[in-house]
DNA sequence: AATGTAGTCAACCGCAGGCAT
DNA sequence: CATGCCTGCGGTTGACTACAT
């Protein structure tokens, strides 16, 4: 067996080698995007003499070889950040939530929820922490709206748009590159845990989510950067009403994962 | 000590979107 | 405009490890 982990014996299809990489292999890998950059995956095998197929070589960069993985446990600040940003986005935005939470894979997020979370239930904390989040998420829309309907009789509601946000564009290659973070005015921090791993909101920064006209994709990224250090992202930016799922029957363990799947919230934002 | 079960992690697969031709 | 290739993503699988019985 070649590797510590899974896939006890390396076979080779189409001429492609498959299952663990060995050492030699990570070496050729790491010394070909070390010189050349990442990208072009299906050119590595042929220019680093790697039996292995572009998409194997992107897989074994992302997820294990790059030089800015975090290695090893999850903290509880990260967990906290994970169970926000998938009461947000659900299952489907794994990479979305990888972005927030820098040295963390989408695999490696969505292994950890899987294990923690699709199963049984989850600790009490993490149910505290997301009720209190979707809650405060609520109670801060209602104010949005609130707010908007005054601003809409006071002077039709556009100033505060124009203030908030100026053309901030992300493209979507780029990616946890922090490109808009110099475009939004917004606060840094949306919601952030305390010492006991309980979330805190601010309302201003949410205030802003949902008045930016920018995708929800976007929104991480304004907020993503401080997110290992507990200073996390989520954002209201998206009209779905997660509270209303939460809380219906969670004493089934399948239950819960799609307890949290908010794929509406999805939805809506893909709309922007 | 042996066996069973759950947890963890790396890797694969299929699909979808973007881009070049 | 249509087609094909490349890249990235989410879902799933399979083997090892740790813990419980």
């Amino acid at each position: 067996m070649e590797g510590p982990f899974g896939w006890g014996r390396q076979e080779e299809v189409d001429g492609w080698r498959k299952g663990p990489w060995t050492s030699q292999e990570d070496k050729l890998l790491v010394d070909h995007v070390t010189q050349h950059g990442e990208g072009r995956w299906n050119s590595v095998s042929k220019l680093a003499g790697l039996k292995r197929s572009g998409k194997s070589c992107r897989l074994r960069w992302v997820n294990y070889l790059r030089p800015d993985l975090k290695r090893g446990k999850i903290t509880p600040q990260e967990e906290s950040i994970i169970v926000q940003l998938h009461a947000l986005w659900g299952n489907s935005r794994w990479s979305t939530i990888a972005h927030s939470l820098p040295g963390r894979t989408d695999n490696e997020i969505k292994n950890y929820w899987r294990t923690h979370f699709k199963k049984g239930k989850p600790s009490k904390s993490i149910e505290r922490a997301r009720a209190r989040f979707l809650k405060q998420r609520q109670e801060m829309m209602q104010q949005q709206q609130q707010q908007s309907l005054i601003g809409q009789l006071e002077e039709d509601g556009d100033q505060r748009r124009g203030t908030c946000c100026t053309g901030a564009t992300a493209d979507d290659d780029d990616r946890g590159s922090a490109t808009a973070g110099d475009a939004c005015a917004a606060p840094t921090t949306a919601v952030a845990t305390d010492a006991a791993g309980d979330l805190i909101m601010h309302v201003d920064a949410m205030d802003c989510f949902i008045m930016c006209p920018m995708s929800c994709d976007d929104l991480l990224l304004l907020h993503g950067a401080g997110g290992g250090q507990g200073g996390g992202t989520a954002g209201s930016c998206c009209g779905s009403t997660a509270s209303d799922e939460y809380g219906s029957s969670e004493e089934d363990g399948a239950t819960w994962g799609s307890l949290w799947n908010l794929d509406g919230a999805g939805e809506v934002c893909t709309l922007w």
